[in-house]
DNA sequence: CCGTATCCAATAAGATACTG
DNA sequence: CAGTATCTTATTGGATACGG
């Protein structure tokens, strides 16, 4: 591993091409995502990232820890396993999930009917929320996906969002991660998933996140 | 290839994935980079980036030409040779470049004593032009690097370029990227690079573009 | 259940030589 | 100069087995 390194480098003082050394390799990027919003197991990695192996999501997080982008804590006692956390330098890299991602969603051949982990459909909503159209809305947001539980706030035009229970929401949605993108992105009426509250909140929320344009392929 | 792509997918309908499909295999991004301050030809690509081998130039571009990313440009018969530019799509991605350099400034193990080309280091200003540094100050400059010429300009704290002849600008660096890196990010003197033009302009112009601060390993 | 280690087959990347 | 072809090496992913 160590000659790895050595190997693919990219010996090029930019720093867009240090980046690429630090989180370029294949899943990189993906698993420090997954950290975006609080720590996670290896198990949960594994279930968040449908197609990583094993081997694969180990030597990714021993390299992201070397290099100072995750942290790896030991969970006291009766648990005693371990959970994988971002550093405060692993989470600066939300920025580029999101410009990414938003790039990406102008592309003609994205396919949103794929899976999609908790994790991934609330940073969208961060990345997707328009400023101007969600100018003026408020409110606090639950989302239940099975074990996990976030809650989010839309207010002066931005979506902010965190683990946490559900309580004093103005509305709540209970399904999967796909349903949910299915609402916000492809249309679906509100009742193709599960919802609870102000409905009439709702029903202006899931307006808040149109797609950009597709690019044309012709360019 | 055909294979290749349905296989190495990640089956991920998060937009960040998606990208990652686009231009996550390694030299994707670089190459896009080097397109993004006009055509170039294929030698000029393997000369700006050192370590890319002939089949991988060859792969990259034309998988970045199915994506809709660049496009091959014939030039007229006297040349007969091809450019490869970015689409309106392609440049798009600056940002991506952009956010990813700026975060990868942070990392501890940044050598910036390395090669860069003439591109990078002109895209390198765009993204680390202190906004409130530079407010206030207003030049053209000019870049000669060889054969390849810029003209940037430096107003409102932004600083944008574009390849052109050096004329009228209020002064102008001859030298080579790594020089001027080394004036601008590394401290070297003003005159360890060619330089004419009004000198108290250029010593402040140096000072725009501050390396941000260290992230610490230990998170 | 939480990982890690090992082995294997399929691909991608790198080096080099070669052709129009 | 602009790529192709070929060969070698490295990485990936899948399966499975193994220790805590």
């Amino acid at each position: 591993m160590g000659k790895t390194e050595a190997k693919r480098r990219y010996d090029d003082a930019c720093g867009t091409a240090h980046g690429l050394e630090l989180i370029g390799e294949r899943w990189a990027l993906l698993v420090l995502r997954e950290l975006m919003l609080g720590a996670r197991r290896f198990s949960d990695l594994r279930a968040d990232l449908p197609g990583i192996s094993a081997n694969v999501l180990t030597q990714r997080l021993t390299e992201l820890e070397d290099r100072g982008l995750v942290r790896r804590k030991k969970l006291p006692p009766p648990a005693s396993s371990n959970v994988y956390e971002a550093t405060e330098w692993g989470l600066e890299a939300e920025p580029i999930v999101q410009v990414l991602g938003r790039w990406a969603a102008r592309s003609p051949m994205h396919d949103p009917t794929m899976p999609i982990s908790a994790t991934s459909i609330m940073l969208s909503l961060k990345t997707m929320a328009d400023e101007k159209r969600a100018k003026g809305f408020e409110a606090r947001i639950g989302f239940r996906f099975g074990e996990e539980r976030f809650v989010g706030r839309m207010r002066k035009g931005r979506f902010k969002v965190a683990r946490a229970e559900p309580v004093d929401t103005d509305f709540t949605f209970t399904g999967t991660p796909p349903q949910l993108a299915a609402v916000i992105y492809g249309g679906a009426p509100l009742d193709s998933i599960g919802f609870d509250g102000d409905a009439g909140l709702a029903r202006k929320f899931v307006t808040l996140f149109p797609l950009p344009p597709k690019a044309s392929v012709a360019g």
